[in-house]
DNA sequence: GCACCTGTGCAAAACCCTTTGCATCGCGCA
DNA sequence: TGCGCGATGCAAAGGGTTTTGCACAGGTGC
């Protein structure tokens, strides 16, 4: 069990060498009841010079508190999630907790669940979820808000009500998308949205087709290979379109590729927009027009929430907190007709 | 303490609905002592009915594990980085091991070493802790080392020797970048070192000047800004050169965007190479040359040593694990001359 | 028929802390 | 003088596991 490790001091073992009760030494650290100043001096000088913390587990134990919160995101790799972490890791360490994080990943289920465990067996005091992964587990995740404060980011599972979400403004970041490329001058746009199920996918639709409601929708996943394909059998079956509005970065990305590979000018010949502004969009030749999320600020908010409700040690009120979301114009886009009129060749409808 | 959400059962609780002690219910989980089949069968149904699990923190105190290991990054916002954390992330959970990830954050030292709190009250039971930041306290990160299962993942500090590394080869990947270069036919190379005191920088500048040992090395920090400054300052004292070896893909990126800004092009002009491969490095156009590091399997392997002396219950080995590197060659670099000899125009040297 | 296992289960100790209830001391106030 | 109260510190009771030491039953082998 050593392992040859030195083994930390005990409370106990700090009150025998300070000459107290480690009843004394608890409140010396706590605060909790006044100490005799002289004796609380020499109690914190031993516990600094042996480099004493209390033992987490004892106190978890006891006041049924780890300190620690779970998050779990689909990839950590992901330049979007990665900004969400970092807002709840931040807010966390104000509030003097730790984060747990588990990657739920597409593809390994039985790993993604691993954090229900952390859940069930107490390791973690409360959850932020961020979701758009649709493999998950609905029923148990609403059976753990039963149990634990709980909120969801980027995504709300419409499966799941009375649990607090913070997202974006999707349906207004439609909106701001297809408003600029109709204020260019666009008139025949494609949306290349997202999966089907999820809540943010429909609402960023919604948005875009306020200025395109008859525009063509095609659903895919959010990676590039999936835009690839949409803009081959786009261009394919020669649907004419001068616009593209992206269901996120990733999907811009592709099919700015795509676009570019078969020898489609970006935005000479067609705009895009993507969604997201990852670290990507910003870096990439043309600059990717995009709508921003507050990623950063989502993590935030959600582990505040989470937060305040252990600390306040109420319930959490199953409010949606909506973030404002902002368009930024990079190079992607510009006025049709630049070059020559969109009229793809390829095959007929068939 | 109870803010409105259920209450766990307790295995004594378990073992009451079962007509047994608790000590049986903890051995049908543990399976360390045989069961009757009968009784542990109807153990594990009221386990599993209940949605039961053993509260982490009794274990944690009994067994002095807390299957918890800690990460230490400077960002996780970073692309490299992240791909760390998922490798340790992803071997973490092969052990049944958690991960509560701190971000050290160059800017906030005092949270950065919130997690030297993690570490002593015996919250984690090891750790692995990505370098480049200067700023931490390496006594304190040596006293640890006598305490729990340490390892130093992508940076090595000499300061503290007898703790296992997990690096890249710097060494041979400077000297991959270099020798690339030099195929290409270029002979007058500068190099935009990372900061001086990082080991990896040395090991880095030490490969680039097997090729070029009298290439002008200049040293700056790990970002675009700095980058851009020590280009200008380059060009403003009228210093020659047709290639550039980065101390890592954010300087270089830094380096590309301000030469072209100075109307200097990449890579008809100047060739850059990088260093780490970040995601934007394929994603940038040009599309960026450079050393690719296998940073997820770093932390796969950082994980793993981790968890293996966990597990061995067996003090860790001070070995370096040194990982391959691999030159990833895309546009930014090219032969020299393609373009007017590179003679800049430029303040003579004050 | 006896000593001895194996299989099975329980009681109790230990892990280290926080919290509660007491006890003591000294002092101010009437 | 006496009473009450604030300041100070201690002992002891949990909190939920895991682990160790026993105990008992039913075989087995001689």
């Amino acid at each position: 069990m050593t392992g040859g490790f030195e083994r930390p001091l005990t409370m106990g073992e700090i009150a025998r060498l300070a000459g107290v009760s480690s009843t004394t030494v608890s409140h010396v650290i706590s605060g909790k009841r006044p100490v005799n100043a002289a004796t609380a001096g020499r109690v914190r000088a031993i516990i600094e010079a042996a480099g004493y913390a209390p033992a987490s587990a004892a106190r978890t134990l006891q006041t049924g508190r780890s300190l620690l919160i779970g998050l779990v995101v689909p990839d950590i790799t992901h330049s979007f999630f990665a900004r969400i972490a970092k807002g709840v890791e931040e807010t966390a360490g104000d509030y003097d907790y730790g984060v747990i994080f588990c990657s739920s990943g597409q593809s390994d289920l039985a790993r993604g669940r691993r954090y229900l465990g952390l859940l069930r067996d107490h390791t973690i005091d409360g959850l932020v979820y961020v979701g758009s992964d649709t493999a998950i587990d609905r029923d148990e995740l609403r059976g753990l808000a039963a149990r634990f404060p709980l909120v969801l980011a980027d995504e709300e599972l419409p499966e799941i009500p009375s649990v607090a979400t913070v997202t974006s403004d999707n349906v207004a970041g439609g909106r701001l998308a297809a408003r600029h490329l109709h204020e260019l001058g666009h008139r025949k746009v494609v949306v290349l949205a997202g999966p089907v199920p999820l809540h943010s996918t429909t609402e960023r639709v919604r948005g875009f087709t306020e200025y395109f409601p008859n525009a063509l929708v095609l659903h895919g996943s959010f990676d590039e290979a999936s835009a690839a394909r949409l803009i081959d059998s786009l261009i394919g079956n020669g649907v004419s379109f001068t616009g593209v509005l992206a269901g996120n970065d990733d999907i811009a990305v592709g099919a700015v590729r795509r676009l570019e590979e078969r020898g489609v000018r970006v935005p000479v010949d067609v705009s895009v927009v993507g969604f997201d502004d990852v670290e990507l969009a910003a870096g990439m030749r043309p600059a990717l027009t995009t709508v921003r999320q507050a990623a950063q600020e989502m993590g935030r908010r959600a582990a505040q929430i989470v937060l305040k409700a252990l600390v306040d040690d109420a319930p959490i009120v199953p409010a949606s907190t909506v973030l404002p979301v902002e368009l930024v114009i990079r190079e992607s886009t510009a006025a049709p007709g630049a070059g020559a009129s969109q009229q793809m060749e390829g095959n007929q409808p068939t």
